[in-house]
DNA sequence: AAAACGTGGTA
DNA sequence: TTACCAAGTTT
């Protein structure tokens, strides 16, 4: 492979055909970071509403080192994964407190950093400062897999290293951060799965093309078993307030807030699941006295059936002890939006926000 | 090394 | 419908 002359028809193409992304109008450290970490194993069109909103909310890193938890959470609401927003603003904290509040530039501060790993700080010190470091991420092993027709798994180890020795001969020390880039977006726009070899700008340089093998690239490791669930969720509705709760910092979705509820058990109805999971979580005595909708979502090897039930005391009120829960209370319809929900839970906020017969009976009793 | 961590879109 | 995928990191 020649050098030069790979990275120049790289990087011709690119020019021509970069999306027009907000975080590539200026490289500026902290907007690279942002983008970079809200793009982990998330499709880039939709970041850019989050980073929109994100960037007006947390301009800079003094700002982010500043929030709440509670608002970093509500303003990554959706994206998942939300250990990355949780470990920004541990991250901002370092920089506010280490680095005097400016954006570290050496390599080994920035992979150091809370929620860096080497990808990230790959992509930040060559995007933003220019140092000639590799970005080696899904769409880099897809497209050097198949460049190189590796019939090893590019998800090892070996596979990894031999990429990011690859990268390291061909990344020009003028262009670091648009070569990295450029691999990318051929990634993501052309090496796609279904790939439109027809387009590509490195064609003459690929070894799975002429073997024919490129749809047999990357050899990827067998996938996971989807488990199937089945859950209950009950909205306890008293006095015009609803009963959420927060979640703890060792669960799954750690300080998102939820509905009380549970998985329903081998023999159990929802109903009955939803009157045992609120004596078990909260102690409450309730009935579940209307069925509200049929959630299903997917999140990480899960595939859940979530059951909601609208919910009142059964018996005299009484307050909650919130046993499975980090916090919670009776809160106001309206203040449910300040509140950051899994997906699942936001969508029955929402259905029940947009469905009339709620307006009536979020008042009641 | 392998599993866990979210979500919505696509074939 | 199931399965895979999309700018990974942590434990």
């Amino acid at each position: 492979m020649i050098e030069a002359e790979f990275s120049r028809h790289l990087l011709e193409w690119y020019d021509a055909n970069r999306r027009e992304l907000p975080w590539r109008k200026t490289p500026e450290p902290y907007a690279v970071w942002v983008s970079e970490i809200m793009a982990q194993q998330t499709q880039i069109d939709r970041v850019v509403g989050y980073y929109d909103r994100w960037m007006k909310r947390f301009p800079d890193v003094n700002s982010l080192a500043c929030a709440h938890e509670e608002d970093v959470l509500k303003h990554w609401e959706g994206l998942g994964y939300y250990s990355r927003a949780r470990n920004m603003l541990k991250a901002a904290i370092v920089i506010v407190q280490g680095h005097g509040g400016e954006f570290p530039t050496d390599y080994a501060d920035i992979r150091g950093l809370p929620g860096i790993g080497e990808y990230t700080a790959g992509a930040i010190t060559s995007i933003a400062f220019g140092q000639p470091e590799p970005a080696v991420d899904a769409n880099v092993l897809r497209v050097f897999a198949r460049l190189l027709n590796m019939e090893e798994s590019v998800r090892g180890a070996k596979g990894r290293s031999r990429v990011e020795k690859q990268v390291r001969t061909l990344i020009p020390t003028d262009r670091a951060g648009d070569f990295n880039q450029a691999i990318m977006e051929l990634g993501a726009l052309v090496c796609i799965k279904n790939p439109d070899c027809e387009q590509c700008p490195v064609l003459v340089y690929c070894k799975s093309y002429g073997a024919g093998t490129v749809l047999q690239r990357p050899v990827l490791p067998a996938p996971k078993k989807i488990m199937r669930i089945n859950m209950a969720t009950g909205v306890l509705v008293h006095e015009g307030r609803l009963l959420i709760q927060k979640r703890k910092a060792d669960d799954v979705w750690p300080g998102l807030w939820e509905f009380p509820g549970g998985g329903i058990e081998d023999g159990e109805t929802p109903e009955q699941a939803i009157i045992r999971e609120y004596m078990e979580e909260v102690e409450l005595a309730i009935d579940p006295v209307e069925k509200i909708i049929t959630i299903v979502y997917n999140y990480t090897r899960y595939h859940v059936t979530m059951h909601c039930f609208l919910c009142r005391f059964a018996e005299e009120p009484s307050e909650p002890v919130f046993n499975e829960a980090a916090e919670g209370g009776f809160m106001l319809p309206a203040e449910l939006e300040s509140y950051a929900f899994p997906a699942g839970q936001r969508r029955l906020v929402e259905f029940m926000k947009n469905d009339r017969s709620f307006d009536a009976l979020f008042s009641d009793v």
